[in-house]
DNA sequence: CTGCCATTTTACCGGC
DNA sequence: GCCGGTAAAATGGCAG
């Protein structure tokens, strides 16, 4: 492969790398979620319920930041301020 | 195909079916939706801008269905009320 | 927002509440579509396999489409039938 | 929300941003990931086809890992090394 | 023809 | 150990 589209197949192999170890990070993120989870259910609380109530929670904020943006595309949607 | 699986094979048929014309309706759907946006764009707004207002309306809607469930979550995960 | 657009608000407003209303009927039949598979699955069929299916049989369903088009062309060409 | 539950609300707040943190840092990491593949495309290269090198990758690695644990376990159940 | 967005498909995780 | 459901990835489709 090294001698393979020369140049390209450097610049190649350095972006699957770069994203191979931006999965890495990302896998070992999720396996700390899932640690806190289990310490949690642990405790007592409900993992499921708990799942819901993030997903909730973070609609809100979506919702929040929606809010503060739809005014501003109902005027340029009229072509208000444009 | 007839007789392969007799009975089965009826019965398959008949599910894909139903699935085939609730996708030709869901596929008519869609080309209502592609007109009004066509029709919307030709009176002058901004179709881009359209997409964007009926996500976060969505979100908004969405958002106040979330409100109404996420404190009996907090119960349930607190336990109370189980 | 009443007196944001005049007019135009009023029409842009029209013109969302179609499409919402639209959508909502597609994501009704994406539900009984939902259904129908769930219903599928528990009298022993493969989902997956279900859905490739179908996805053959719609690419058959347009070619065949595709086809009879050209054919009106041509003989529309030809001032056949015209 | 303050006296519902007491300690255990506390906990739970406790938890839920715990999760909460770390699920903006996924978050942050996909984004990441997404730029490079559009770097990359923007160079390019198929996102698609590097889509599955990656995978492909992946599967060698898990293999890989499979191998080197099993042969762990067999030390360790020889008495090797443990 | 490119980029964006929706939908679909896949993979994962908790529960039984 | 499998199943059901939920989140992430990937593909396909549409507007620009």
């Amino acid at each position: 492969m090294a001698e393979v589209g020369g140049i390209a197949a450097e610049r190649l192999r350095s972006f699957i790398e770069r994203i191979e170890r931006l999965e890495e990070e990302k896998a070992a993120l999720a396996a700390d979620v899932r640690e806190v989870y289990a310490e949690a259910k642990s405790t007592g609380f409900d993992v499921k319920t708990m799942r819901q109530v993030i997903r909730l929670r973070k609609l809100d904020r979506d919702d929040r930041h929606a809010q503060e943006h739809l005014l501003d595309l109902y005027k340029l949607a009229l072509g208000l301020e444009g």
